[in-house]
RNA sequence: GGGGAUGUGGUGGAACUGGUAGACACGCUUGGCUUAGAACCAAGUGCCGCAAGGCGUGGGGGUUCGACUCCCUCCAUCCCUACCA
């Protein structure tokens, strides 16, 4: 009678019927909108796991939301921009637009094949100048509005192939193609002043309905601090150095002041000094990135200059140190060998001064905690509050400081030196740069010659040398800009003569937005800064782009991220054509919740595909037959029925509240495990079938978000009224939930001893002597006095004995 | 170095508000079906112990009638660290 489960027959079935019906093109409506939008990928050729993993998510979300009648919009497109293309283009000879167009046309087919419930007429591509035009017009806009600048700042540089490189390609000190030592080298950049909304991406923060881990991590690396800016005359000297302390508490604990290698005092006396001159080179070969640096020895020299202690007078050596940054703060550090650990470190090294002046139950220097002041002249006894405050006081009575707020946060270098990337819309007039009209945008990227490398746009004479001294900026912008601004793109995608139009202000905000822990800081932030200044041009509305926010763990594989970068990914397409889409997404959604990471493992896949199995075989072949409720149901058909309501209850808040996929999936197998057998055959009675029915019908709904394919199949042959399952979402019946027993966990000091099945609402009296009529419990206790009893209504009763 | 997370059976995980630890699966064991295997079905499965019972949520300590859950401390692993995306 029954055929067995085809996943290729039945999901190509399904999938021509979504197109043909255009099922999820989304239109402005009348119905409440719900903007779903998982974070565009980086089309490097092959979904990967991770990607499965969070596009599985937003659809299901997507799905669930469309049953209870959202008006849902889920667009897909893809950050095209980016190093990877021009490596390939290297590595085999194909153009990055070739190769990326490529793997955006390979990898879309793989989504087409997960039936995922995309909206594709809205479809964008990063590297499209319909895409970059607009970015080249914000740009200007920022930059008439004040928010964009030129600054020199450091990139690695490699010597013999006299390119720019990211910190990923720098291996070891040493480039990755030509291995040369990598030098540290400044160049004039494009900054944007995120600085400018320091305060605001911090505060509004709180009305993010965002994980409290990322907006901590956000916070943190915003890093707003209160301390004291602080003056040190250079002696014999007119100038002066002015460092930034969080600590001015410490201040009699100086010892030292470090400077950054890039400080331009130190650039100056390395002129006629050579073995600071041979320093700075030194310092050069390091990695630009923060966690290596971090991580280096610290080195430091004697500059020989010294300053003078604007409290105690004191001459105090002045340092170059090799962990000092010119970027945060005034590029100089005060040290206080016995109260900050890096200057404890530094200080032991090089045999300078540890003058301890706080007082703490720290036992051991360095002592980093707040604490009271000691050796500290007049502020002695004063707490680490206290005394930050009325030393600062005595700072500026004296005029050799001030309170400052200072952020970690630093302004935002947009320029990167390499072939594909949106260009920066700028030309040079005798050396001073004129970003241009509007009318001149875009800007085209130059197509390359047939079966050449990809070569900086600061070599293609042709596209910078415009004649008459006008050169254009050769700049391309950070791809982090391309993907700062999509999610509002994408409302207004086919719009070619604006920016934005009415769609954006109806779709916007993003209702829910769903991608990887790892972008938690950068990418995230970059997209609240520009949401908030395209606000302040008026091309958008609202404070911030993403009301909520699900941030999906890593997939692992032996314990380290998947990535194209390390080569150990998994690749999803050979179990779509194995297995299916719908079990390669059950799979994903039951292993593990979507907050934590997922180590992949081959072997729960087979079980994913078990189950759908059963369901196939319980379900196909049966006809529903509507009936009224019209029976007295037995005690197994109440249960039934109570299990499946409770079921229904638990999967919509599971959905809903918890984005906990794995235990509604848990739910739902639970419920079809309880199905007596006796129902499922064809003598049961009506009344049995009636709850059968029921519990396949809300069965096939619950599940239909994350695996459809085979639930609307089932659905359509089952019901076969010409519905649409994915408006259906059913409602559970409290009454038919609540029961008016419960099993009582009776402990002895806190151990379970026994359990009973009582009504519901007895007094702590009755409720204590049944229980002491329990077997166990009567051994357990004996002779012992029962100092007292805890009792939890309707749930536990626990004797102290 | 800094910031953020995670740690529960052989494995993935559940326990949502401090109240039954191990739901639901994977794997394994036994049995059925089969010439045999696969698939499927049924039963069992935290550890120690014949049992009674005891022990168990990374280690150590604490709060509580009661702790996977709260506090302190230590350890291990993962992510981010501003030019990978």
């Amino acid at each position: 009678m029954s055929s067995t489960y085809n996943h290729k027959t039945i999901e190509e079935i399904i999938q021509n019927k979504w197109n043909e019906e255009n099922r999820y093109v989304s239109k402005i409506d009348k119905r409440e909108k719900y903007y779903c939008l998982s974070m565009f990928p980086y089309p490097s050729g092959k979904l990967h796991m991770g990607h499965v993993r969070n596009y599985t998510i937003g659809d299901v979300i997507s799905r669930y939301k469309r049953m209870k009648n959202f008006n849902v919009f889920q667009p897909m497109g893809w950050d095209a921009f980016g190093l990877p293309a021009e490596n390939a283009a290297i590595a085999n000879r194909v153009s990055p637009d070739d190769w990326t167009n490529q793997n955006i046309e390979n990898m879309k087919s793989q989504l087409q094949s997960l039936g995922f419930s995309y909206d594709w007429s809205k479809e964008l591509r990063t590297c499209d100048s319909s895409y970059y035009k607009w970015e080249q017009l914000i740009f200007k806009k920022f930059y008439d509005a004040g928010l964009v600048y030129r600054k020199k700042s450091m990139v690695n540089w490699d010597p013999e192939d006299k390119t720019v490189l990211a910190n990923e390609q720098v291996i070891d000190g040493k480039g990755w193609r030509s291995g040369a030592q990598i030098e540290i080298k400044e160049i004039d950049q494009w900054f944007i002043k995120i600085t400018d909304y320091a305060d605001e991406l911090l505060s509004s923060l709180e009305e993010l309905d965002w994980p409290e881990n990322v907006k901590l991590m956000q916070k943190n690396w915003i890093g707003k601090s209160y301390g004291a800016e602080i003056e040190y005359k250079i002696d014999a000297s007119k100038d002066s150095l002015i460092t930034f302390s969080t600590r001015p508490d410490t201040i009699f604990g100086v010892s030292f002041l470090a400077i950054s290698p890039n400080h331009p005092l130190a650039i100056k006396i390395s002129k006629d000094n050579e073995k600071i001159s041979n320093f700075l080179d030194k310092c050069k070969e390091a990695k630009a990135a923060e966690a290596d640096m971090a991580k280096a020895e610290k080195l430091g020299i004697d500059t020989n200059l010294r300053v003078i202690h604007p409290l105690t007078g004191e001459k105090l050596p002045v340092w170059i140190g090799n962990f000092v940054l010119l970027d945060y703060g005034t590029g100089v550090v005060m040290g206080v060998p016995a109260h900050d650990s890096r200057d404890y470190e530094f200080a032991k090294k090089y045999n300078l001064n540890i003058k301890e002046v706080i007082q703490n139950n720290e036992e051991e220097l360095p002592r980093t905690e707040n604490g009271i002041l000691i050796n500290s002249d007049k502020f002695n006894g004063l707490s680490s509050e206290e005394g930050s405050k009325k030393i600062i006081e005595e700072l500026v009575k004296l005029k050799s400081g001030k309170q400052l707020i200072q952020f970690r946060l630093r302004d935002w270098g947009v320029s990167r030196q390499r072939y594909w990337g949106c260009p920066i819309p700028v030309i040079y007039e005798n050396g001073d740069p004129k970003v241009i009209n509007e009318k001149d945008m875009p800007v085209e990227l130059p197509k390359l010659k047939k079966n050449s490398p990809p070569i900086p746009l600061s070599q293609n004479e042709d596209f910078i040398n415009l004649g008459n001294n006008l050169f254009r900026e050769s700049d391309t912008f950070d791809t982090f800009m391309d993907s700062s601004w999509y999610y509002a793109r994408f409302t207004s995608s086919n719009n070619n003569s604006e920016i934005f139009d009415e769609n954006t202000n109806y779709w916007l905000p993003v209702d829910l937005y769903i991608g990887g822990i790892e972008h938690a800081i950068l990418h995230l932030l970059y997209s609240r800064f520009f949401h908030k200044a395209l606000r302040d041009i008026g091309l958008v509305e609202g404070n911030e782009p993403f009301k909520r926010l699900l941030t999906q763990g890593m997939v692992l594989k032996d314990g380290a991220k998947m990535s194209k970068s390390k080569g150990n990914t998994v690749d999803p397409q050979s179990y779509i054509e194995k297995y299916g889409a719908d079990t390669v997404r059950l799979y994903m959604m039951f292993t593990s919740p979507p907050e934590q990471s997922l180590e992949w493992s081959e072997s729960s896949v087979e079980g994913a595909s078990r189950f759908l199995k059963r369901i196939w075989s319980l379900i196909e072949g049966k006809k529903y037959i509507k009936q009224d409720i019209k029976f007295e149901f037995s005690k197994e058909e109440i249960e039934l029925r109570r299990k499946c309501h409770a079921t229904l209850k638990k999967v919509e808040n599971d959905y809903e509240s918890r984005f906990s996929f794995n235990t509604a999936i848990a739910a739902i197998m639970e419920l079809l495990n309880f199905i007596p057998d006796e129902f499922k055959k064809d003598n049961a009675t009506d009344a049995q079938k009636f709850c059968l029915n029921e519990a396949i019908l809300f069965s096939l709904k619950m599940l239909f978000p994350i695996s459809p394919h085979i639930c609307e199949y089932l659905w359509s042959s089952f019901v076969n009224d010409g519905s649409c399952i994915e408006s259906s979402w059913p409602e559970y019946d409290e009454a038919i939930i609540e029961s008016d027993e419960f099993e009582l966990i009776i402990q002895v000091n806190g151990k379970v001893r026994g359990k009973l099945n009582i009504s519901k609402n007895l007094d702590e009296e009755t409720v204590k002597n049944l229980s002491l009529g329990v077997e166990n419990v009567k051994n357990i206790i004996a002779d012992s006095e029962i100092k007292k009893a805890i009792f939890v209504k309707d749930k536990l009763i626990n004797f102290v004995i």
